[in-house]
Parts: structure tokens; sequence; C-alpha cells
RNA sequence: GCCGGGGUGGCGAAAUCGGCAGACGCAGCGGACUUAAAAUCCGCCGCCCGCGAGGGCGUGUGGGUUCGACCCCCACCCCCGGCACCA
């Protein structure tokens, strides 16, 4: 046994996790190692995780969505950037309000000690976290400016108020967002909810929805971009007026948004959403008792019974008609609760020939049906189903024989040059109604006085205060309207006595610029000053969940493209780059959840198998965009790897002064692939891999170790100098550690990442496959970029692959240098 | 129905540009060390045939392009996510 090489006995210091991670993380926070300093030179890099809300524990879903992210910021941070990595949290919203009804208590209660213990549990993760820098959105220097936001879109005119029928959740009794309402259910608690009539406050994101279509200068990923276009929900089209002459009814006119105005001589009816305004004053006394009946029973059935795709379709006749305007045609008004009177305006040309529901109309009720295409798939005979896109038209007046893809144009331009319509864009999605009957949220800083109506709050004299003793009692009204003390001030304008709006603002509102506030957490005069903005805005990189893209995310969009048209910042996205995590499930494939009992808790793994080691198994795990199942005894493997890590890197192995052996060669060609494969895995989010490259080296080097083979003394340094700086942005306690162990300087996160040398992480030989017929028949060792005549005489004279070649005639070979010889024989 | 993402060993997965399918790890099997266990280390590990050398098959299914396809094209099946009587 050579002597560098330590007997057995001197080095059983075994890896011991625990106090390597509770020692480095007292020391990181004495030195402050993560303070971001915004005068610090070099390039920024603004590096942001999604914060957690304020439930009560750290779980796993915390963790898989957070160590990544820190990875990455990590490894920036070596990279030579200035990075801003920060940490809050989402600290309003209902179950810090039901925990109060339930306990008695004040929800700011619940929600601080939640935030006392989460910020612990945080802490326990090792990641590079700025904690100076942490955002509450439920203490009033925060909502202070969330409500000075809402001021500026009031005045800006991108909030107004207006009685609507809008979603109601019964079981937490609040108004819902549209985007809060999945399947017809509240996103939050899965109550059914209904539509209710009542004067809430919106944000213009309507105005907005074009420019959020556009994801340019933005890297988004597929998913999201696709769920933010299916919720904007673009139709172009056209907006048609046909007429109505009915005794007694103001208007002669009814429009309808249809996006295919194409087929406008084929209507045969027409049909009202039961909501329609028009429908009690068109309907005849003789068809008024059947139309009654009937909206009365559409107004019954809940959302998700009206719009099921499921059932047969059902209508009834007002006795009135309309015009066509463009053929003089005379339709029968029906009303039917296929149509929505939340979607164009309500109301639906009935074209049965080409669109399947109108089909299936018009089947059921007997009404006309008139192809006004020549569709190629289409016989001449009687229709079993609605026609496609193609064809000429037909049926259609001037327009016959004008070819499908003219057909749209042309009639636009003609329904605006004689005034019966105009081509126009429709969108699904509404604006965003922000009011909530709730208490936990930012109040709407807005005062109403009987002599001067609806008043701002003026700036300054926000906030706008939360009472700290409020009664909580789940009525559907804000529990701030049963406080006095809140209820009642006076107008800022005259002074008179005036009453304070008591509903709040949706959570999503916070969140909506937290990332803004990271960047200048303590300005008592802004929301953020405007030159911390320019150096530290937009964020380069969000990561997050996909299950707010079309909340949080696309509320965060509009705000940002508001603030930019209010002059506050000067730039259009809030986020230059988007990764969104899979989701993590519980071992059996679910969902993790208390009452399935699949909970994995992160401080139990920690505990058991210390941070470093959780860390790593969960970007061990698979593609973190892909999430899947927790696998919990895989963990093992990967704490066996560290383990191995630490023995190698405190173990040492036998070594000389060796520069020219073909080992070494072969050594620092090792460290320097594994350079290039991790830093090439962590710049695109594959951890996963990235942990395996760093096991390949590992195993390696512990070859190299075990095998008791000398090896040269610098290269052996430098290997194990490299793995250790890989490992900080995975694993930073242990790299932290065995940094200290191989002498270097404090501290291993402020160290630059290790560059490879390309020459020195290529091959001098490679292996090349040898094919017959593209069946592989033999494995060749050859030089790097052999000549093919080489590669050939080499191949031709295996003996494995000659008998393939017996009795054959080689018809072509096909050499791609350093990969394979393909001989294609014939015969 | 429309849009997005997928389908590879017993399991999680890998394969940078159309070029050796299954890296890395789990589980399993065999071995070294040990009184024993743990820890550590070494070997095997897609399926079928064969004692073996070796051969055949193999990336959801069926076709196609190509010397060569997990990868590209066409048709289809299945899974996950989103939107959906949206006119």
């Amino acid at each position: 046994m050579s002597p560098q090489t330590k007997p057995k006995s001197e080095r059983t210091e075994r890896y011991d996790p625990q106090p390597i991670e509770r020692r480095w993380q007292q020391r990181w926070e004495a030195d402050q190692l993560y303070l971001t300093r915004d005068d610090d030179p070099r390039p920024k890099w603004y590096a942001l995780t999604m914060f957690p809300y304020t439930s009560g524990n750290l779980h796993i879903g915390h963790w898989w969505a957070m160590v990544p992210s820190d990875t990455q910021a990590r490894y920036k941070r070596m990279q030579g950037y200035n990075v801003l990595f920060p940490m809050g949290f989402d600290a309003f919203g209902l179950p810090a309000e039901n925990a109060a009804i339930k306990d008695q208590t004040h929800p700011a209660e619940w929600t601080f000690a939640n935030i006392e213990r989460m910020r612990e549990q945080l802490k326990t993760m090792g990641a590079m976290f700025d904690w100076s820098r942490e955002v509450i959105t439920a203490s009033p220097d925060y909502y202070k400016w969330t409500q000075w936001w809402f001021l500026k879109l009031l005045e800006y005119g991108l909030a107004y108020k207006q009685n609507a029928a809008v979603w109601w959740c019964p079981n937490d009794k609040t108004v819902l967002a549209n985007e809060q309402v999945i399947d017809g259910r509240c996103e939050r608690c899965g109550a059914v909810v209904s539509k209710r009539d009542l004067d809430q406050w919106f944000f213009r994101i309507t105005r907005y929805a074009d420019e959020l279509l556009d994801f340019s200068g933005i890297e988004w990923t597929p998913q999201i971009e696709s769920m933010q276009r299916n919720w904007i929900g673009r139709s172009e089209g056209a907006e048609l007026r046909f007429g109505l002459d009915v005794a007694g009814v103001d208007t002669n006119e009814v429009r309808v948004f249809t996006t295919r105005p194409d087929t406008v001589y084929g209507v045969t009816f027409f049909v009202l959403a039961p909501e329609h305004p028009l429908v009690e004053q068109i309907t005849t006394p003789a068809h008024a008792e059947e139309v009654r009946a009937y909206v009365e029973a559409a107004r019954r059935e809940s959302e998700i019974e009206r719009t099921s795709t499921e059932r047969e379709k059902t209508g009834v006749f007002t006795g009135a008609y309309v015009i066509n305007p463009f053929n003089n045609e005379r339709v029968p008004v029906w009303i039917a609760d296929y149509v929505l009177a939340t979607y164009g305006t309500g109301a639906v040309m009935g074209v049965p020939a080409h669109d399947q529901r109108d089909f299936e109309f018009a089947k059921k009720y007997g009404l006309q049906i008139i192809p006004v295409f020549n569709h190629p798939d289409w016989d001449g005979g009687e229709l079993e189903h609605a026609l496609g896109h193609g064809g000429t038209m037909i049926n259609s007046g001037p327009f016959d024989g004008t070819l499908d893809d003219d057909a749209i144009p042309a009639v636009v331009k003609y329904a605006e040059e004689h005034g019966f319509g105009t081509g126009t864009v429709n969108y699904r999605i509404r604006d965003w109604l922000i009011s909530r009957q709730r208490m936990w949220g930012a109040p709407i800083p807005v005062v109403y006085c009987d002599t001067h109506g609806m008043v701002p709050v003026p700036e300054q004299d926000l906030p706008v205060l939360l009472p700290e003793d409020a009664e909580f009692r789940p009525t559907g009204e804000s529990p701030l309207t049963y406080h006095d003390g809140f209820l009642h001030t006076t107008c800022p304008i005259g002074g008179e006595p005036a009453r304070r709006e008591t509903d709040t603002m949706d959570t999503f509102m916070c969140s909506s610029w937290y990332q803004m506030r990271y960047i200048d957490p303590h300005n008592d005069e802004r929301p953020f000053s405007r030159e911390l903005a320019r150096k530290w805005l937009p964020v380069d990189q969000y990561t997050g969940g996909a299950e707010h893209a079309v909340m949080h995310l696309l509320y965060t969009r509009f705000f940002t493209k508001a603030a930019r048209d209010m002059g506050i910042i000067g730039f259009d996205e809030p986020f230059t780059r988007l990764f969104n995590q899979g989701q993590i499930l519980g071992p059996d494939g679910q969902r993790m959840s208390k009452s399935r009992g699949n909970v994995i808790a992160p401080d139990d793994q920690v505990q058991r198998w210390g941070a470093d080691t959780f860390r790593c198994y969960l970007m061990f795990l698979g593609p973190w965009d892909q999430g899947g199942p927790y696998d919990p005894s895989g963990i093992s493997g990967v704490h066996r790897w560290l383990n191995r890590v630490w023995n190698v890197v405190t173990g040492g192995a036998v070594t000389a002064d060796l520069p020219d052996a073909p080992e070494t060669r072969d050594l620092r060609r090792w460290t320097h692939r594994t350079i290039e494969r991790v830093t090439h895995d962590i710049e695109n989010f594959r951890f996963n891999t990235m942990i395996a490259a760093l096991m390949e080296l590992t195993n390696e080097l512990t070859r190299i170790r075990e095998s008791g083979t000398t090896v040269d003394a610098a290269a052996w340094r430098e290997a194990l100098r490299s793995l250790v700086l890989m490992l900080a942005p995975p694993a930073p306690h242990i790299a932290e550690e065995l940094w200290q162990r191989l002498d270097e300087p404090y501290s291993v996160h402020t160290q630059s990442w290790p560059s490879f040398d390309a020459a020195l992480a290529a091959q001098d030989e490679v292996e090349i496959a040898v094919q017959v017929n593209g069946k592989l028949r033999e494995r060749l060792a050859l030089p790097v970029d052999a000549p093919e005549d080489a590669a050939r005489d080499r191949a031709l004279a295996s003996d494995r692959v000659a008998p393939h070649l017996a009795g054959k005639e080689i018809v072509r070979i096909i050499y791609v240098p350093n990969r394979l010889l393909n001989i294609v024989v014939k015969g």
C-alpha cells in the first residue's frame, strides 16, 4: 500500500449530513453569503420561483418546485452573475379566514404563525434565498402598494364597477373570477357554483386580449402558451345585423356574431339565448307561456348541465321573425339554451347545413336546411350531418361560384358596403372580476359618499388597514360590513360621512406584482424605485407549476402591460423565460393529500437522509417538466452516491507526478467531458442527467481509487475540485464541507463554475459500429477522424463481419466518421 | 371535436444532428470483506432460441421515406393536461 493511501482505520469518518448541513447553514447566514447587493457591478440575473401560499407546512411539492430553481440560480451565480433569488409568502386568502372562523382567532395570527414555521422549513433546504428581501403580501407595507396599484388602474380607466351576473361559490361565500371556475366548480373547494347579479369590481384585461396572445420576445413553454391562447379564445368573424320589425320594440335590428359570415344565405332560423334582453319584448302572446316556462327552466339548471355537449338540444319558438338583410328572407326566432348569453351577442344565426349544432336543432324541430356550399363530399342528396369547409358557394345570390377560401372576405366586404355588418374579432376571455366578499385580503381603497358617489382613497391615506378585531361570520358579505370602525369613515372630498368599500381584492392581485416588490422591498415612498426596476426587471427566469397558467400567469402579464402603458415600467412582459415543472404525485400516483394518506413529509426525508440527498434525489427522479409519482425507495441510491463522493474526496488515491501517462489523459477527459455535460444539462433544466453525469464521474474516480492505480496528482486534484464545484449547486452543504477538506478557500459558492477544455474532453479513440445491411456485426476501436479506407480495411478484415459478406456483392459502403460503417450487400 | 404534451426493460429513465437502443439509478440475482449484520466494493441483469460461439426479435399499432428510423412523413390506438353546444 502506498503511503498516500490512508489505512482504513484512519478514514472511518463517515458522511454524516446532519451536522454538516446545520453548521454550514448557520455559517452562511452569519456571513450573509446570499445577500444580493444592488451595487454589484456584475451582470444581473433575476431568478424566481413561485412563492408559496401560507398553508401551514412546507410539502414535497415546494421542494420539487424550488430545489431545481435554486440549483440553477446557484449555477448562474458561479457563472459570474449577480443573482437575485428572493423568497416570500402569498399570505392573504380564504384558508386563513376559514381557520380563523373555526378557531375564533384572527386570520393574521394563523397566517403569521404559519410563515414562521414555513420559513424555518425553507431554511433546511439550504437554498440561496436572500431573506433580507422577503415579501409578505398580507403585511400592511405590502398591501399598501397593492391598493396603490388599484388606484392607478382606476385612474387609468382599467378598473370599473359594474352590476353583472357573476360566479358565486356557495361554500366559500364569495364571488369568483371566471378563471377560478373549473368545469362549473370552485377552483379552491370544488363546490358547484351559480350565477348572481352583483355590483362588482372588474379589471379590463380584455383590452389586452390581442397583446396577450403575442408571445414573441419571451421564451415560455408551448403548454402555457396553448392554455393562454385557449383561454383568450380569439375568433375572427363578423357581426351581422338582422332586421327586426316588432310593434312596441324600440330597436329594429338584432346583432349576431358569426365565424362563418359566408354561410349567411343558408340562415333558416335565428336563436337567442334564454337570457337575451329582447326575448321578453319580441315573444308573441300566443307563445308567451311556453317561452316563459323555458326561460324559467333554463335558469334553474346548473351551468354544468347547461353546457354539457352530450345533451339533446331543446328550444321554443318565440312567434317572432327577423329579416336576413342579404336576401330579405324572413326567418323564425327561437330561444335555446345551447346559445350562451355571455359569448358574442348572445344570439346565433342558424345555418343547419354548415353547423352541426344548428343541424341537430333544425332536424329536431323540422326547420329548413339550405346548403350554400357545394362541398366535394356532398352528393347533392339529403344531408345527414352538417357540411364542413370546402367547395364553392351556391344558393347565395351574387356570391354563387365563389371559392371557399375567398368567401368570407367577399361576404364581409359586401356586408360592410351595404351596412349589413362588419368584420370583427370576438374573444372568449372576460374582464377579471377582483371583488371578494371576504375579510382576509387587501381592502379595495374606495369610499362611497351620498354627495360625491364613489371616491378613491387618496394615495397619502393608504394603506386602508384591515381591522385587528373583526368578527368572522360566513354570511356571504365581507365581515368588514359588520365592523363599524372600518365601515364608517368620511368622504375624502367634502368630509361628509361615508362608507368604505367592504369587499377585498382577489389575492391574485397581490401576486400580480410581487416580483417587482422584491427588487425594492423596503421602499415606503413607492412600490419600487424606477432605477432599481431598470436594473433588475424583468425577471430573467421564472419557474412554477402550470396550474397558474390562466390565473396568476395571465393576470401578471396584464398587470405588466398596464404598468407599461401607465409609464411605471418600460418593458412588456414580466418573465422573459418561464419553465414549468410537472406535478409531483404521491407514491400511488395520486395527488398527495392527508385523506389519501400518501403524503411524504420533506422534513422526514431531510431528517433521515439529509437535505443534499433529498435535493439530488428530487432532481434525479426524472425530467423536471414531467413530474410523476414520488418513489421513496430510490433515494438510497442517491445517498450511496453522495457517500461515494465523500469517500473518494476525503479518502484520496495513490498519486504521483505522471503528467504524460495515458491514464492522466483519460482522467482529464473524464473531468472535462463531465463539466461539459453538466453545464449543458443545468442550462437546459435537465437535472436528472446532470446528476447521472456526476454519478458517472464519481464511479470512475471510485474505480481508480479502488483499483489502487497510481494517477497523476494534478489531474486527480483537478478532478476532485471540479466534482466538488459541480456539486455546489445541487448539493450545497456537502460541497462546502468537501471544499474545505480540500483546503480550498471559503466559500465554494463564491467560486467560478469550472470551464471545460474541448480538446481535453475530446476522445482520441472512438468505438465505431460496423453494420452489414444496417445490422450491427462488429465494434471497432479507431483513432478519432480515421479515414474511410482505414475503417473499411479493418471492417472487411474482421472475422465477425466476413461471414455476412460471403457470397454477396458489396453494393455500397456508408461511412460516418467516429460513428459507424455500414456495408450494403446484395445477393 | 379543437389545441398542447406524451407512449422505450420488472420500475424511474437515457440516447446533443437520422447513425452502436436501454447511460445513470431502483428492484432482483451472484460474489468479496465480515463470527454475523450493517456499511463498502466487484460482477450479472430487454425478450426468445442456444451448453457455447452465436443467431433472431425488440422503442404503442400499421404503412412509408432512407444504406440506416425511438427520432422524419402518412394513417390509427392509448395516456396526461387545457378549451369546448364559444356560434
